[in-house]
Formats: C-alpha cells, sequence, structure tokens
DNA sequence: CTTACATCCTGATTGC
DNA sequence: TGCAATCAGGATGTAA
C-alpha cells in the first residue's frame, strides 16, 4: 500500500527513534514473503547497530555498521512498528509478523505483513546499487533527473495510459496508484490519455504536479486510506486532501462535476471528467 | 521492445 | 445475521 510519501515519512519517524540502537536479537515468523527469508538471517544482524535510514522509490533501506543493509519493501500491507518499552505488551505474531528485532533499549521494532507482497532482506551495501530490487528503477521524483524534458522523453511514442506510464517503476520511482490519480487530477490531464499523445503544455504540468503533490504528502506523514501505519502506529492525514482518489460520484471541488472512477490497467482511476481532458 | 493481463496472499468491506 | 463476492497504497512473470 505505501507509495514514495508513505516510506519517506515511516523513515523520518523511525529513524528518530531507532537509529543508534543496536539489534540485540531477531526472531522470525511467517518466512514466506515476496522472498523468503533466509535461514541465517536473524544471526546475521543480531549485535549490528543501525546507523541510518535512508529510501529509494518505495523500498527503506536500513543501514547497520558493517557492510550489509536491510531492503525493505512494505507491499500492500506491510508495516514497520516500534513498541516502545511502555508499549511491549503486544504479542507477538508467527502468522503475520515477518520479523521481530530486539533493540538495546528494551524496545521492538516488528516487521508485520499480513498479505505478504512486502520483502525484508540482507544485501552487502556494496551490491545494493546492482541489486535485482533497485538496479532497474527510474529517478527520484523529487531529484533533478525527474524533469519535464525526461518525462517527455519516456512518453514519446508511448501507447500506453499516460497514468501506467507515471506508476512505472522503470520510468519514474515510487509513484503507486493513489498519487497517480492525484498527480493527474491537478496536471488537468485524464488518466487513460495514451502517453504518447499527451501534449508538451500538458507534461509540463505533470512533471510540475509530481513533487507538488509528493511532497505536500510527505508534510502530512503520507496518506491513510485504509490501514497505514507509521513506526509509532499513527495514521497519515493527507487522506482528507486528496481531491479525487475514492472520490467517485462526490462532487470536484472545483467544478462540483461528479468525479469518476474507471479502471486503467486492472487499477481504480479517479478523475474529473470536466477538470481532465 | 511494448503492452495487456494473471498471479502472488489475506483481510476488510459490500451486497444479497 | 450470514455468507459469498469484490476490492485493496505493489511488483513481476508470461504471452501475444
Amino acid at each position: 500500500m505505501p507509495e514514495l510519501p508513505e516510506v519517506e515519512s515511516l523513515r523520518q519517524i523511525l529513524a528518530r527513534s531507532a537509529v543508534g540502537r543496536t539489534i540485540v536479537s531477531a526472531r522470525i515468523g511467517e518466512a514466506r514473503l515476496r522472498r523468503r527469508i533466509v535461514a541465517d538471517f536473524a544471526a546475521a544482524v543480531a549485535g549490528r547497530q543501525i546507523i541510518k535510514l535512508s529510501r529509494r522509490a518505495k523500498y527503506l533501506i536500513i543501514e547497520l555498521d558493517g557492510d550489509h543493509v536491510m531492503l525493505v519493501h512494505l507491499g500492500m500491507s506491510g508495516s514497520l512498528i516500534h513498541r516502545g518499552e511502555d508499549f511491549s505488551d503486544a504479542e507477538f505474531d508467527p502468522k503475520h509478523d515477518h520479523v521481530e528485532f530486539a533493540l538495546d533499549d528494551s524496545s521492538r521494532l516488528v516487521y508485520n505483513d499480513p498479505r505478504r507482497f512486502g520483502m525484508m532482506r540482507l544485501v552487502a551495501r556494496a551490491a545494493l546499487e546492482n541489486s535485482p530490487e533497485l538496479k532497474g528503477l527510474g529517478p527520484e521524483p523529487l531529484s533533478r533527473d525527474f524533469n519535464a524534458d525526461y518525462l517527455a522523453g519516456k512518453a514519446r511514442g508511448k501507447q500506453v495510459a499516460i497514468k501506467n506510464l507515471i506508476m512505472d517503476q522503470k520510468i519514474i520511482a515510487g509513484i503507486g496508484n493513489i498519487y497517480a490519480s492525484e498527480i493527474l487530477y491537478r496536471a488537468g490531464v485524464r488518466p487513460t490519455r495514451r502517453a504518447g499523445r499527451v501534449t508538451r503544455k500538458e507534461i509540463e504540468k505533470i512533471a510540475g504536479a509530481v513533487p507538488v503533490i509528493l511532497r505536500a504528502a510527505i508534510g502530512s506523514r503520507g496518506t491513510t486510506f485504509r490501514s497505514y501505519r507509521d513506526s509509532r502506529g499513527q495514521p497519515g492525514r493527507f487522506a482528507e486532501q486528496l481531491r479525487v482518489y475514492g472520490r467517485e460520484n462526490e462532487p470536484c471541488y472545483a467544478c462540483s462535476t461528479p468525479i469518476k472512477n474507471v479502471v486503467v490497467g486492472q487499477r481504480a482511476s479517479f478523475y474529473c471528467p470536466k477538470c481532465q481532458v
């Protein structure tokens, strides 16, 4: 479920409580995820200190002392909850708690993912950039590498819907289903438009809307539409600022036309039929 | 290479 | 109330 703003919010919040902590021990619950957790994972992280949290696309990177990092993806339903000493009453649930780290301040960091679309694995720092997960990713949407010229080059000649294009992690890394709809609403472009037919001016509007929407969402600590929670168990507040996502048949805030919901690339896609051309 | 679609999995919600 | 159908913030593999 989490997209870039949720992972970034999680990173910022978790960093405050977890950086500097040492992993005393780890235990594994259900090991079957998108990739199975390897048998020696717990032993490999025990005794390591968390030195930094970083992020690439929707991946959280927990940097450890020594030469490895933990690469984490939350899939659709994953969470990483940090329970302090005073919260330690929650039971370990081996069905959905995949990993529990005991830290040196008696807190516990629990990685939970009921749908098991996520992953957590140890990667050598030197091999991270070329790992199968990160290797093919497009530029970070909040970096200078992403701009209208870049997007125009990628859209040129493409038949795919523009919404699918901006959700393609090889094109831009980190945009998912909620923010794709919100970005296209702000840009005034329908999600169903063929990417190659989107005009230069519209591409510029889309490229401009990307950082505006994502930064605003990060500022609100992400969107909790259903179940996203940060490491404190808190929901994000951006849901109240959503303009189209989840608002089928409700009036557009700009023109009162009912918001439509169409399926594009097997995903629900919301737009205003009047404001978006 | 591009595009379209099924598939992985479980839980919450919707509809009859 | 109960039960079945439908739907989820994602990514990938396969086939045309």
